[in-house]
DNA sequence: GCGACAAGCTTG
DNA sequence: GTACGAGCTTGTCGCT
């Protein structure tokens, strides 16, 4: 039976479904009926959204499914900073503690990562299974946004679901304004905690019957049986990337602040050399706009490379082609490299750090429509890697003679401490091997199986069919991009070989490589044939309409993201198998090791240093351990940092009680 | 003053 | 129109 509760205090909501928890008897009303369900959805409204840092939550939103399934959802607020009755949090803590904790209750949320966080900062957990709604969402259109919102809309065909989001953000505005703050600011600091109650409360409730009937909605078309394989591990997925992120990664200020020193004095100097040069025309070098008109009409020069929108390109390509007769152009990529460091890899990072100058990412394992995880606030996917001519000309050295790139970005990402060091874990050719499989080509699963360069491999087949020596960079160049869909123009380019050889080189390697052009057409042909849809080996299903197109580019675009989703995807899953199977093995261990990062075919690892080879042992058992990719052997490497990430070197074992290197 | 978009850059 | 998948930043433009 469901409790009764007073109706929505306010005219224009008077709906017992939606209601605002304000009074001690309707909280223990509520939890009691609560603890009854089979299932509960949670969503907490909070003052920010960075839990590392100040934010907590200021209200929770429950809710819960009746006999007759219908949805009773309800807003607890605690923390407003303004508006009548709230209970008190610590009132209501061991209630909550004890509801989320119960391993019996199944707990729903629109990314319950979220959830987690807030939970753990108050000292309570959630236990028990969970159901993340938009992990479903992407699972069952993997095309459309993830926005809660957004799939009430697209899903259940709820009109106007942004409705009260809407409103609330139009509050939110007023806030800002009134305390002179730009709304990305304001919402970084208070979030939703100046909010009305009430307000929040009905939004909150929204969401709340939103993700309630989305679950309904998903699991009446079967996500969780239908994606068998991946949906347990994409479920404790949310968990362990909610570790890593808690963990989070040690950053070595002082260093940083001095790169961001170094960085933006260059950038000083160079503009004052620009316009030196320039002889004292003053433009924004930082402005495309700008730079365009200086080089094409003030400085004359000519390139005939056009952006999409057909205007005319300034570009690394273009500036490049320029600085042979342009001191200019060389200074402005200069300062390019400059900035970029700069904006994107110092001051935000700085500013995203916690009080003990740890950096707590956002890992999303339904990010990319590939099955890929993304990661943003900061991206530790694109964190640039050090650069040779940098460290060059700094120190006279090459980066592996021991020379050191003076504006590394890496080398900020420091140990965690005195007896820790970072293993780095990564799947040989992950891809490649993939292709090797689904291909069965049998040069390639012949040099898999033999353990042979299968770069060296290539150049040597391809040579063999045209008669002469064939270069393995090219080679190299090829065998990946084939995931990409690789075009003879794009091969041109990146080996820097004429499009004749590039075209010759492609022919030749397809020729030989029959089991992959096999493999290419008859992907696409059996997506045609089962509906513009795919399903890679661990079931996971890739939608592209466009395979249908009536227009030729489309078509072919939507073929080269086939062969690039079935590929990458399946490589995914095997990162996302091993995060969980390791994050499950230390804790069955009891090992004190953290998980950190993971880059695609990367998984990134803190430990104490006496667990070190227990770790990568073990590491690279549990990741090498996909019988199914049978006859093709999946290999995982090891490198350790004991200072920095810019530091690593490949494991050996007798490294491991070693000193620093 | 905000949101959307374009362009450019960084990664696997 | 010439590579697949991402995220972040600055600058520009149209709208309120």
């Amino acid at each position: 039976m469901a409790v009764q509760l007073s109706a929505f205090p306010i005219e224009y909501e008077r709906n017992p479904l939606k209601q605002i928890v304000t009074t001690g008897e309707k909280f223990e009303a509520m939890i009691r009926w609560l603890k009854s369900r089979k299932r509960i959805v949670v969503d907490y409204e909070t003052s920010g959204i960075a839990w590392f840092q100040h934010a907590t939550y200021c209200g929770i939103g429950l809710a819960g499914w009746d006999e007759q399934g219908r949805i009773w959802n309800a807003y607890v607020p605690v923390r407003h900073r303004t508006g009548s009755p709230q209970l008190s949090s610590e009132l209501i803590a061991p209630a909550i503690k004890d509801l989320l904790g119960d391993p019996t209750i199944e707990k729903v949320g629109h990314n319950i990562k979220f959830e987690d966080h807030f939970s753990r900062k108050e000292g309570w957990r959630i236990v028990g299974p969970r159901y993340d709604t938009m992990v479903a969402a992407r699972l069952y259109d993997d095309n459309a946004p993830l926005k809660l919102e957004k799939r009430a809309e697209l899903d259940l065909g709820i009109k106007a679901a942004m409705a009260w989001n809407t409103t609330l953000n139009v509050e939110v505005a007023k806030l800002a304004r009134a305390n002179g703050m730009k709304i990305e600011d304001y919402k970084w600091r208070y979030g939703y905690s100046e909010v009305d109650p009430v307000l929040c409360g009905i939004y909150c409730c929204t969401d709340t019957d939103h993700c309630a009937k989305l679950r309904d909605h998903y699991e009446q078309w079967g996500v969780s049986r239908y994606y068998s394989r991946i949906w347990p591990t994409e479920m404790r997925l949310t968990e362990v990337l909610c570790d890593m992120e808690q963990n989070g990664m040690p950053i070595d200020v002082p260093y940083l602040q001095g790169v961001r020193e170094q960085v933006r004095a260059a950038k000083e100097s160079l503009e004052v050399r620009i316009h030196q040069l320039m002889g004292g025309y003053r433009f924004n070098v930082g402005s495309d706009d700008e730079l365009r008109s200086t080089l094409y009409h003030v400085m004359g020069l000519r390139w005939e490379k056009r952006t999409k929108g057909n205007q005319l390109a300034v570009d690394r390509e273009v500036l490049e082609g320029f600085s042979a007769v342009s001191e200019v152009c060389r200074l402005i990529l200069e300062w390019r490299d400059a900035e970029k460091i700069d904006s994107t890899y110092t001051t935000s990072i700085l500013e995203l750090l916690d009080s003990r100058n740890l950096l707590h990412s956002n890992f999303q394992s339904v990010g990319a429509s590939t099955g890929r995880t993304s990661c943003k606030s900061p991206n530790f996917q694109n964190m640039s890697n050090d650069d040779e001519a940098r460290a060059l000309a700094a120190t006279g050295k090459k980066l592996k003679a021991g020379g050191r790139d003076p504006w590394s970005i890496r080398r900020a990402f420091c140990g965690r401490g005195q007896n820790w060091v970072r293993v780095l874990c990564d799947f040989s050719q992950i891809e490649l091997r993939v292709l090797a499989y689904y291909s069965r080509d049998p040069i390639m699963v012949d040099a898999y199986i033999t353990g042979e360069d299968l770069h060296d491999r290539t150049a040597k087949e391809v040579g063999a069919l045209l008669g002469h020596e064939c270069e393995r960079r090219v080679a190299k160049i090829t065998n990946f991009g084939i995931s990409y869909g690789l075009s003879e123009k794009g091969l041109a380019a990146q080996a820097k070989i004429s499009e004749a050889d590039a075209s010759i080189f492609m022919r030749a390697f397809f020729q030989r490589y029959a089991g992959i052009t096999a493999f290419r057409q008859e992907l696409c042909a059996k997506a045609r044939r089962e509906g513009n849809q795919w399903s890679s080996l661990f079931g996971r299903t890739r939608r592209i309409p466009d395979l249908a197109s009536d227009v030729f580019w489309k078509r072919k675009r939507a073929e080269r993201q086939m062969i690039g989703s079935a590929i990458q995807g399946t490589a995914a899953e095997l990162t996302k198998e091993s995060l969980v199977r390791i994050a499950d093995w230390l804790v069955a261990e009891k090992i004190p090791a953290l998980l950190v990062n993971t880059v695609h075919d990367e998984i990134q690892i803190d430990t104490p240093r006496e667990c070190l080879t227990q770790v990568v042992k073990n590491c690279k058992r549990l990741m090498e351990a996909f019988p199914e990719f049978h006859p093709i052997p999946i290999i995982a490497e090891s490198s350790v940092s004991f200072q920095t990430w810019a530091d690593k070197v490949p494991y050996k074992e007798e490294s491991a009680n070693g000193q620093p290197i």
